[in-house]
DNA sequence: ATATTAGTGATACTTAAGTAGTTTTACTTC
DNA sequence: GAAGTAAAACTACTTAAGTATCACTAATAT
């Protein structure tokens, strides 16, 4: 699953053009990448915080589910689906505290890995990395943010219709990222079940606003769909 | 509503104790202290984020509810109780994005404040401050990730119990900082309505976990309650 | 070609939570 | 002490969401 990445081009790369080294000077970059290793998780690759506890991740390539799940009921809970470029775990780099969550991986997943303990002290050998961390951790928390008040205060149909919305790329307006992923993991991602997201989709679909495949869906009606998306 | 604060010696303990500025030399401390002027907010002041879009705010006395609404139901959620030394926002802080938000003062509240551009200049001025947010916005996202977590995968009375369990004092072994809250209060924090909130409280009662009183509780059988947070 | 599996579609049922409305209680103030 | 008010307690009803189950279909493996 590991491989040595001392040299290597591809982690370069990844290290240049991460928010968190971005603009280091060409020394620094070589000596940090030298310290990650290229890790490789096969597609459904499953992993528990404790057995990372003391690593740092930065995604290269391949999508990253972080979830939760509730041994009582089996039901499971997307908290991120972490892409390239996004590194994980910042909380348990800044603080020693318990954060207790699972991995994923949904396809093939690259990424460089290293000791925690390095982070750290890049930490206070590069004050700069401080505040690349800061704005990383404020998306989050705004993300996490909007799943609580959606979830709070909308219904279903509505949080549905905002997920897509927000995977909706603003220049090909087509739906991405999420596209392919099954009903099951769709209800993860608003916190509901496989069931109770078919039913909607098979509503949304007989209203022209969604095209569905197996694995596959498409938007027809944006309009429509921002009107279920705001209650309309 | 405002008050000079220039020199004032309630806003440099304040600013002391302060875990953003905590050991800073005493030459500092006074220049930060100077630009804060003392903000008092009558109990139930209302205000939303456009009206304090441009200022950076320290809690110095009082509780704080930070909170969205749904127009269309007239339901409220409330996403952060602060209290003293806490600070807001940090997310307008550190990036220009909108972050629609309202807040509501419990009691009479006593804060610091100062424009938000000053304390962006300070974060270039004393990069330390930096590493001092990061530990501050995790806790943030900490909280907001187990609330989502808890919508998610609990019921009501567990979400109930799980809300006064975190506000059990460890010493003490009271209930504290929630325990004078009205129903209404209550159903906001967990994200549901004051009929439901109310209809658990009464089987709470009625199993001898709680004593209810007007705008006061009390835990009687911690041992039961715990149960009923996991779910046994 | 057949078997197996994962994903989807659809039905029937259960239930927790939301909603509306009324009554009761406790506190305030005049 | 009476009147007014706000919170809490209680009742009845509605509904969205969860659960269970089965049928169907596409993809994959044998």
């Amino acid at each position: 699953m590991n491989q040595k990445g001392k040299g290597n081009a591809l982690g370069l790369k990844t290290i240049e053009n991460s928010i968190l080294f971005k603009d280091f000077d060409k020394e620094s970059l070589l000596l940090i990448a030298s310290q990650f290793i290229i890790e490789k998780w096969p597609a459904h690759t499953c992993s528990s915080c404790y057995q990372l506890r003391h690593k740092f991740h930065i995604i290269i390539s391949g999508r990253l589910k972080v979830f939760k799940t509730d041994k009582r009921t089996g039901r499971e809970f997307t908290l991120f689906l972490l892409r390239k470029n996004d590194f994980f775990d910042v909380i348990t780099l800044i603080e020693d505290c318990s954060h207790k969550l699972y991995y994923e991986s949904l396809e093939d997943v690259k990424m460089l890995s290293t000791p925690i303990l390095i982070v750290r002290r890049w930490l206070i050998k590069y004050p700069m990395l401080n505040q690349r961390l800061l704005p990383y951790l404020g998306k989050q928390l705004l993300n996490i943010e909007e799943y609580a008040v959606n979830h709070t205060l909308l219904e279903i149909p509505a949080r549905l219709a905002s997920l897509i919305l927000k995977n909706i790329n603003q220049e090909s307006k087509k739906l991405e990222f999420i596209n392919d992923l099954s009903n099951e993991e769709i209800a993860n991602l608003i916190g509901s079940t496989r069931a109770v997201v078919n039913r909607h989709f098979q509503e949304f679909k007989h209203e022209g606003i969604l095209k569905l495949g197996r694995k596959n869906m498409e938007v027809i009606n944006l309009t429509l769909l921002i009107k279920k998306a705001t209650n309309q």
